[in-house]
DNA sequence: TAACAAAATTGG
DNA sequence: CAATTTTGTTAA
């Protein structure tokens, strides 16, 4: 064996990389780097195979790697000077990793802002100001009157100007300084991000309840997580201003996450109006270089709070105050694809980690987090009244077994309508499906429009009429193509849209009610972030009636809306999916919260064939406290989550043999590491269940079929992944197959 | 995951 | 038989 001609490395760079591969890798440090010096959490860019990819030293120490003799590779830079990622923020991604089993490089790419994720580097983000040059302060007198002048001559009087200052001092200041830097009779500079004294402005006052859910955030020393169980209208978000508003006056950063819908630009204005200090929001719509500024903002404790969905989670917090989670029961908040992570459990581990509360507010907490409430783990704090005199809606069930129906309405629900319309009101009719009609039917001979991406002989994929019946669409694959005009199997001409969306019952309204507007609002009407709001401007509060799905659920302030109709609640009453239920009794409190103002209470109507349903019957008696009671019950009779953990592994593959043979063996290798586990407590009574094919077994012509672990214990099921784990990546049957796993998953169907 | 190589499939 | 697509392997 040929001697090395250097002693082996003593200390190596272990790199995470954004790859799927669950191991780090070693690097000897550039030339002149000092090796000893703790780069944990620097970014370095390193050759891997033929390409050079960016990733972040998890560890410094002695290589693990051992390359039958081959030499180690050498970084080609670091990119950070000092650690990008540390402490609270490191320690909880690496937790993170460990939780969704995922690699450690995966889950620090999601964390991270795109740009930073890519190598560049940490964003500028001082602010900008303007002044004037010396040829703009001598030639100040001979400016004729105008913009530029008075823009000359606030500079002269302030010297360096602020672009948030000219914001308010000189309306279209922007041209007039186009115009002076053209002249070079000013300039921009950079300066130091304003030091923030937050100048809050006062609201409304609060009552007992608010203040002593106030009362109780301002309390807690350290961690500590509180629910806030408050019904619609109650004021939640007034009690997030306070606490958020201490928060702030005792020099910390806040954070607030809130559902995929629920960022409006009145939201953040109300955030904005009242707390005194910039509020950045973090959204799919925004930019990556912005994204980065407010990443960076963070991380060098410039920025105070931030109000965002999911991925906001990832926001360094280097002088936390408090986190706060509205709608924390939003399935948004779980990452349906990639890491898996669930945005709310995240911000719970961090607050531990950062040793401060956190607030999770809802009007239909999950009953995850009312579990947690009733075991004494989060504090339990309620809004029983509504704020202002406004009151809870009246419900009304509407039987419409053997009633005629069009577009899915019957013809009480028309009448009832109609008459709140005439009265002067507002309505919302919703219906969690959109298109035209779900299904496309041969009345001649049965046929119906499936997708041909989707479905098997044995089990079909409806396609979606859209386009008032001449287009059809999947709304799995997305696949769209012409509506025949003719069956397909018989060539009759008998073809009729079967059920309602949002399209056709826009569409039958808008007939029946001539000279009220009716305005439908779902993904496929508003693309836009602000298309809705506008739309919703364009309304205003003159009678008319909207039609739409979630998106209408919550938010938006709709003061004269006083009648709620929900349509097509059947299927959720019968969903095969555990959480099912759950899903339904919150969508429909949410709806109803919408309905009702200050001098009138509102109605809700739902519309059924099964009016004595026990779900409906329970949430309407006894609301959705006494539901969740009912619900929670239900879940520790059979045993599913809160009261057993669940995790998922999914595969899918060009072959159903494929997916099922990489399956089976995860399977086996779980069920030997349990058993290997078994006797030490560990393991005790991990539920496998499956392969089962996957509730929409063929989607995008790929195959799939799922197991499905349960314990009842999270470390039976953590222990029995850590020890399975590395044989399923090594088994041949995994190279065949795309295979995900999901703890902690959302729906199992 | 992405680059590349090897193997399988296609077309003239 | 070469060109093209699919499948498999590898990374420190």
């Amino acid at each position: 064996m040929p001697e090395a001609p250097f002693p082996p490395p003593q200390t190596v760079w272990r790199v995470a990389l954004p790859l799927p591969l669950p191991r780090l890798f070693d690097y000897l440090p550039p030339a002149g780097e000092p090796v000893v010096d703790d780069g944990v959490g620097c970014r370095v860019r390193v050759p891997f195979g033929r390409r050079e990819l960016v990733g972040v030293v998890a560890e410094v120490g002695a290589p693990e790697f051992d390359g039958d003799g081959t030499a180690l590779k050498t970084a080609v830079a670091r990119l950070d000077p000092t650690p990008l990622l540390q402490g609270e923020l490191l320690d909880s991604l690496r937790w993170l990793a460990r939780y969704t089993h995922a690699p450690l490089g995966e889950v620090l790419a999601t964390a991270l802002p795109g740009p930073l994720r890519h190598g560049e580097p940490l964003p500028d983000t001082h602010a900008w100001a303007w002044c004037a040059t010396e040829a703009g302060a001598a030639g100040r007198g001979r400016l004729r009157a105008g913009k530029p002048r008075r823009l000359a001559d606030l500079l002269h009087d302030h010297g360096t100007l602020d672009e948030d200052r000219l914001d308010n001092l000189l309306e279209g200041w922007r041209d007039a300084a186009r115009s002076l830097a053209k002249r070079g009779h000013a300039e921009r500079v950079a300066v130091a991000a304003a030091t923030q004294v937050p100048v809050p402005r006062p609201g409304p006052s609060l009552n007992d309840e608010q203040q002593a859910a106030v009362d109780a955030v301002l309390a807690a020393q350290g961690f500590n997580a509180l629910l806030l169980d408050g019904v619609t209208g109650s004021g939640k978000t007034e009690v997030y201003l306070h606490a958020i508003a201490d928060c702030l006056a005792r020099g910390k950063q806040a954070l607030v996450l809130v559902p995929e819908i629920g960022l409006t630009p009145q939201t953040l204005a109300r955030f904005r109006a009242r707390l005194g200090v910039p509020v950045h929001a973090l959204h799919s719509g925004l930019g990556d270089g912005e994204r980065a500024r407010t990443w960076a903002a963070f991380a060098r404790g410039e920025a105070r709070v931030a109000v965002g969905t999911r991925s906001a989670v990832f926001l360094p917090l280097p002088e936390p105050g408090l986190i706060v989670i509205d709608e924390e029961h939003d399935a948004s908040f779980k990452q349906q694809d990639g890491i898996r992570y669930h945005a709310r459990d995240f911000a719970l581990v961090r607050a531990k980690a950062l040793d401060v509360p956190v607030l999770l507010g809802s009007a239909t907490p999950s009953l995850e987090s009312l579990r947690n409430a009733q075991a004494g783990r989060y504090g339990h704090l309620r809004l029983q009244r509504r704020a202002g005199q406004a009151q809870a809606p009246r419900v009304r069930v509407v039987d419409v077994r053997k009633r005629p129906l069009e577009a899915g309405l019957s013809p009480e629900l028309f009448e009832r309508v109609h008459a709140e319309l005439r009265a002067g009101g507002q309505v919302l009719v919703f219906k969690n499906r959109r298109g035209y009609a779900p299904v496309l039917l041969c009345h001649d001979c049965g046929w119906s429009a499936h997708c041909p991406r989707c479905s098997t002989p044995l089990k079909g994929t409806p396609m979606t009429v859209h386009g008032g019946g001449r287009r059809l669409q999947c709304h799995h694959c997305g696949t769209r193509r012409p509506a025949p005009d003719a069956c397909p199997d018989c060539g009759g001409l008998a073809l009729q849209s079967q059920g309602a969306g949002t399209e056709r019952i826009e569409e039958s309204l808008a007939a029946r009610l001539s000279g009220f507007p009716v305005l439908r609002i779902d993904r496929g009407s508003t693309q836009k972030r602000d298309a809705l709001e506008k739309l919703l401007a364009e309304f205003g509060t003159a009678p008319g009636v909207l039609v739409g799905t979630q998106m209408l659920a919550k938010g938006h302030d709709l003061p004269n809306l006083t009648l709620v109709a929900v349509v097509g609640i059947d299927e959720g009453l019968f969903s095969a999916d555990f959480r099912a239920p759950e899903k339904l009794a919150q969508l429909l409190i949410q709806v109803a919260g919408r309905a009702g103002r200050a001098n009138k209470p509102g109605e809700v109507l739902l519309q059924t064939h099964h009016p004595d349903h026990p779900l409906l019957h329970t949430l309407l008696a006894g609301g959705y406290a006494a539901f969740a009671e009912t619900e929670l019950a239900q879940r520790e009779a059979a045993e599913f989550p809160p009261f057993a953990h669940m995790a998922l592994i999914r595969a899918e593959a060009q072959q159903v043999e494929l997916a099922n043979a990489f399956l089976a063996v995860a399977r086996r290798e779980l069920e030997r590491a349990a058993a290997g586990r078994r006797g030490d407590g560990n393991a005790r009574g991990l539920e496998i269940n499956g392969p089962v094919p996957a509730p929409m077994p063929r989607r995008a012509g790929y195959l799939r079929a799922q197991l499905i672990l349960s314990a009842p214990e999270r470390r039976a099921l953590h222990a029995a992944l850590d020890a399975a784990l590395p044989a399923i990546h090594a088994a041949p049957e995994t190279r065949k197959v795309r295979w995900s796993l999901d703890v902690d998953p959302a729906d199992l169907y």
